[in-house]
DNA sequence: AGATTGACGACGC
DNA sequence: TGCGTCGCCAATC
């Protein structure tokens, strides 16, 4: 990646989300200035792996994408943190959804 | 080195 | 309000 602080930058707001609430990977990307990378964050995610809770990031339909391995990973860790999930989805992701930008 | 895909988003109809 | 299409940057083939 030629932009080393916008992965970390992605790892601080998906560590720093809190319990029991998701964000959007669109969300996450224009809080930091770059609507445009949307999918990069989804890649950067995939790069870090499991040193980053991806558990909640999810993308703007709320649903959880990847790996199916890890969807079910994430899914019961947020239904363990209160966060309701059907299907692979997010249920009032709406309602869940937590803006990073609100936070920053 | 070039082309294609990808954990997405926004705009258009 | 819902479905469809186009665009973005980077990584991988």
């Amino acid at each position: 990646m030629t932009d080393p602080d916008f992965n970390k930058l992605v790892y601080e707001i998906a560590s720093l989300v809190p319990k029991g609430r998701v964000t959007s990977y669109g969300a996450i990307a224009k809080a930091l200035g770059m609507a445009n990378y949307s999918r990069m964050v989804g890649h950067a995610m995939g790069v870090c792996g499991k040193k980053v809770p991806a558990q909640r990031v999810v993308n703007s339909q709320g649903q959880l994408t990847g790996e199916p391995s890890g969807i079910a990973a994430r899914k019961k860790l947020l239904e363990k943190e209160g966060v309701e999930v059907k299907n692979d989805k997010v249920v009032n992701f709406r309602k869940l959804f937590w803006d990073p930008s609100s936070e920053l």
